[in-house]
RNA sequence: GUGGAUUUAGCGUAGUUGGUUAACGCGUCAGUUUGUGGCACUGAAGACCGUGGGUUCGAGUCCCACAUUCCACC
């Protein structure tokens, strides 16, 4: 069968490596390196698929396995016509396996070989859910990309249990790829080995023989020191085939993003532009803003300078605190729509300046602006 | 005018038979947030307890006077 999803390289940064490339997907092209944002419950969290597209200027996004098989159900998606028509959004989305849910659930998971039994954090009830499971939700929902179902390790973990859960990691990739029958979607591989490289090595050589048209790491950004997250980021995507896309799952702050398109990883997702908005924050060209601090009670200005997004273009710092401060829905839109942005230009600029082999200066320069240190 | 009640942080309140640094909610101030379980979480500042006097080793708490606001009656 034909590969519904498929990676097209179109430049490699001379200086840094990263790649500038296209992925192709049943509901269209995506230009990468991308941010993907994340909406789980088959929203991103107060956009509208229109603001996503023209202010936003999203190309995929997320949603979730878990979530949606919980509320509304799968089957309701089905019926609705998939997710794509359900939300209204006909561009290309990736839906994530249920995986996380494994590791953010905690105590109320329990794991065997078989799959995973969740009490669910809306009414209590015992779920299942296993890669056969997995693959039959995401196949009702209808994604352009599925995930494998994994199982995401904590920080820090011992060798012995990282080990057991790679490999179980592994046998569950085999089974979502023998379940996995629709011929529009792609079912991507998840590298996990926590932070052990032999581990990690195992588990990509293993899931690269399976031949999926796509590979994540999961695993890192779980809560480790900046250092640990770039050494495995750095000794695992060389790993990953040339010809197919590369994900780094749950990376969204820009250090992070800007590091993995040097290392060579095609796409990234996170929820934090997206949270940190509806907390009250903002990231912008000089670092983060707290918007609903004091000191911007009478800031008449932007929440950028250099930011082209249509909150900035039209609102003061001072009167989205007010928003925030006064719990106006609006508030938290604006903020939204700011962050997601910020990151998508970002990445449109990561774009460009890999095609100029200039991503390494382009780093530096961010770097110093936004105030990280290194 | 008479009787009753009220007064504790910016606001709303709790504070036992008198016993260390007077509690809580909201608000204020700040920090956290990384394939979204909970849409929030963590922390800080802020009070001569209406005023003055008294009893007591010790008073937000008991007594007296005054003030305040509210209710009822005239």
């Amino acid at each position: 069968m034909t590969q519904p999803i498929t990676y097209e390289l179109l430049h490699v940064d001379k200086n840094s490596g990263a790649r500038r490339g296209v992925i192709h997907t049943p509901h269209g092209d995506i230009q990468t390196p991308i941010f993907m944002p994340v909406g789980t419950q088959a929203t991103v969290k107060a956009m509208t698929p229109d603001e996503l597209k023209d202010m936003v200027h999203a190309q995929i996004i997320l949603a979730n396995t878990y979530h949606l098989f919980l509320r509304p159900g799968h089957k309701l998606v089905q019926e609705a016509g998939g997710l794509h028509k359900f939300m209204n959004w006909d561009r290309p989305i990736l839906t994530d396996s249920g995986g996380f849910q494994v590791f953010s659930l905690g105590a109320l998971r329990k794991i065997t070989e078989d799959g995973v039994e969740f009490r669910s954090h809306i009414d209590g009830s015992r779920q299942f859910i296993s890669p056969e499971v997995s693959m039959e939700i995401q196949e009702a929902l209808g994604s352009d990309i599925m995930m494998a179902f994994d199982e995401c390790c904590p920080y820090p973990s011992t060798y012995e249990y990282t080990k057991k859960s790679m490999e179980r990691t592994t046998r569950w990739a085999a089974r979502c790829k023998e379940a996995h029958k629709t011929e529009n979607q792609g079912l991507f591989g998840i590298i996990q080995g926590g932070f052990f490289e032999d581990l990690r090595k195992i588990s990509a050589s293993d899931l690269i023989q399976m031949d999926f048209p796509g590979y994540a790491i999961g695993g890192i950004s779980v809560g480790e020191p900046k250092e640990e997250f770039l050494k495995m980021l750095k000794f695992t995507t060389p790993l990953m085939p040339e010809n197919k896309p590369r994900y780094l799952m749950g990376v969204g702050t820009p250090d992070y993003l800007i590091e993995a398109a040097i290392s060579g990883i095609d796409m990234c997702d996170c929820v934090l532009p997206t949270r940190i908005a509806r907390h009250g924050t903002a990231m912008t060209s000089h670092g983060k803003l707290v918007v609903r601090n004091a000191t911007y009670e009478r800031d008449f200005t932007p929440l950028d300078d250099e930011c082209d997004c249509y909150t900035c273009k039209n609102y003061t710092r001072a009167y989205i605190r007010h928003l925030l401060n006064t719990k106006e829905i609006l508030g938290v839109r604006l903020l939204s729509i700011h962050n997601l942005r910020f990151l998508t230009k970002l990445m449109e600029s990561v774009r460009i300046e890999i095609e100029r082999d200039n991503l390494l200066n382009f780093k530096n320069d961010f770097y110093k602006k936004y105030g990280y240190t290194k």
